[in-house]
RNA sequence: GACCCUAUGGUCUAGCGGUUAGGACACCACCCUUUCACGGUGAUAACCCGGGUUCGAGUCCCGGUAGGGUCGCCA
């Protein structure tokens, strides 16, 4: 009735808007059931994992429940380790499930009484309810498939992130409106399965992502088909590449897995993503999940796509990094290492640790490590050549050959008395510390920029420092 | 082609009829500093276009344009 008979339903968005979020409060009464139903297809798209964040989010925030359902269909493409990508996926982002399978193996018992929760153990249950829906004359065979018998008519869908949108029919649907719920191979397509479920499984809200929004006028045909009311729907905006284009498989970051493997923690990938979409009060941006889930909510979800910015994860990820604690950071920081080949058996535990503690709050990501940190356990440092060329003059040689014997002398070799000894002897030179302090950086680690020098050079320690200051100089004058 | 959604700096956004258009990331400069980073200060940078409504429009309406989505016996 909000809507006015001659289309002039944009007129009167804002007004629908409120009516929405005053309707989402009633149906609250009866408790929240979301649900997330990826396709095993080998990999968790980023968007895909923003999809399963809100509805998640939706449920803790409304005391509901949140539900995992495997869409496993197309059994052709269909592997346990494809599903254990999600179910990992899942995990390391802390998305816990209410209902779901708990492995990989559609066989193995799940979690809820709704089940089974791999659709490809449900075929009966569709077949039985087509054969509901060819009793009702609203299913019939064609050219050896089931057809579903579609009204000719728009389809109004009040949707609770973009409103109230009349879905007029297309010129093919307008043509013909029917569209195929079985295949003629005997399997059932992505529209039926996925509102039986949603019907059987008592799903109250469907969030996902847009492109879902103008499939909606079939789903919301099918629920009344069955006698049943629709579920309230939420269509979230995509997320598109930096570039803007859509974000596919083979697109850099599109895979969940990725970031785990770059480095990132999950509360950061969490704040990034929930950021893409929706936006806290306050001007704030760095939020700890609870305090998400207390604010989040479906009517303030934003209405267009967002890019995604690598950017702005690192600052994110930075952010958290440096909330960790040093034995958080340090042991996450060994992890890192050891998968990157960087440590070995005969790594000493105690030197790992204090070269470690020499980085954090340093890098943004745990995947800088192995660059950031890799002087400390090689024996032979490569010296890029361009790089010495700019840092390393023949007068730096003379500075560095008096500041090793000096630094020779030091009994007690810790980071104190080294930076006491290069700072005065830059002052019986006269000069500032930069000159001493660059080749020597330059010496000892091959790089420009990395951890507090005075310390980076007690972990080292006064044998390792002295032979790599002396090599490097005697290097330098070939 | 038909249908649907969207449109504020490079990116993510705040804004809900009257603002010097706010913040974050990135970028640049300077300060701090043993490098890098952090921190501090500052700089550059935005309301897609055209009509309307209104005393007044980023904000409301219409139309373009652009981007995205859907139109499968894929999911």
């Amino acid at each position: 009735m909000l809507l006015e008979e001659d289309g002039r339903e944009g007129r009167i968005r804002g007004k629908v808007r409120f009516e929405s979020c005053h309707r989402a409060e009633i149906d609250r009464m009866d408790k929240v059931r979301v649900r997330f139903a990826p396709s095993p297809t080998g990999y968790l798209h980023i968007g895909g994992a923003r999809t399963a964040l809100f509805n998640w989010l939706y449920a803790r925030h409304t005391g509901g429940e949140f539900i995992l359902r495997i869409e496993d269909t197309d059994d052709a493409r269909n592997s346990q380790e494809a599903i254990d990508v999600i179910l990992d996926g899942l995990r390391w982002l802390g998305l816990d499930w209410d209902e779901g399978p708990m492995s990989g193996d559609p066989d193995a018992p799940g979690k809820g009484d709704k089940g089974p929760y791999f659709q490809s153990r449900r075929k009966e249950i569709y077949l039985q309810k087509v054969e509901e829906l060819k009793s009702k004359g609203m299913a019939y065979d064609r050219d050896g498939a089931v057809y579903f018998r579609m009204k000719k008519e728009a389809t109004i869908i009040d949707d609770m992130v973009v409103g109230k949108v009349r879905r007029e029919l297309t010129d093919r649907e307008a043509a013909d409106p029917d569209f195929v719920i079985i295949r003629s191979d005997g399997k059932p397509v992505f529209h039926l399965v996925n509102v039986i479920d949603d019907l059987l499984m008592g799903i109250t809200h469907v969030i996902r992502g847009e492109d879902h929004l103008t499939n909606t006028a079939k789903h919301i045909a099918l629920f009344e088909a069955f006698g049943a009311q629709a579920p309230r729907y939420a269509h979230i905006p995509l997320i598109l590449n930096a570039d803007g284009s859509k974000m596919s498989k083979r697109d850099e970051g599109a895979s969940l897995m990725t970031y785990p493997q770059m480095g990132y923690l999950p509360q950061a990938v969490i704040n990034q993503l929930v950021l893409l979409g929706w936006t806290p009060k306050g001007n704030r941006e760095i939020l700890p999940v609870e305090e998400i889930i207390k604010e989040f909510d479906l009517p303030q979800i934003h209405r267009a796509n967002a890019r995604f910015d690598m950017n702005k994860l690192k600052h994110i990820n930075y952010e958290y990094m440096r909330k960790l604690s040093m034995e958080e950071f340090v042991e996450k920081g060994r992890k890192m290492l050891e998968s990157r080949g960087v440590l070995n058996e005969k790594s000493d535990p105690v030197f790992v640790q204090k070269a470690l503690e020499t980085c954090k709050d340093k890098v943004k990501t745990f995947a800088e490590l192995p660059d950031y940190a890799g002087f400390y356990f090689t024996d032979v440092l490569k010296y890029d050549t361009e790089l010495i060329k700019a840092e390393f003059t023949s007068e730096a040689s003379n500075l560095l050959k008096e500041l090793c014997r000096r630094y020779s002398e030091v009994e007690d070799f810790v980071a104190a008395n080294l930076e006491s000894i290069l700072k005065t002897y830059a002052k019986e030179l006269g000069i500032k510390v930069g000159p001493l302090v660059h080749p020597l950086r330059l010496a000892v680690t091959a790089s420009k920029s990395g951890p507090s020098l005075y310390h980076l050079m007690e972990v080292l320690g006064k044998q390792i420092v002295l032979n790599r200051i002396n090599s490097f100089i005697n290097n330098q004058l070939d």
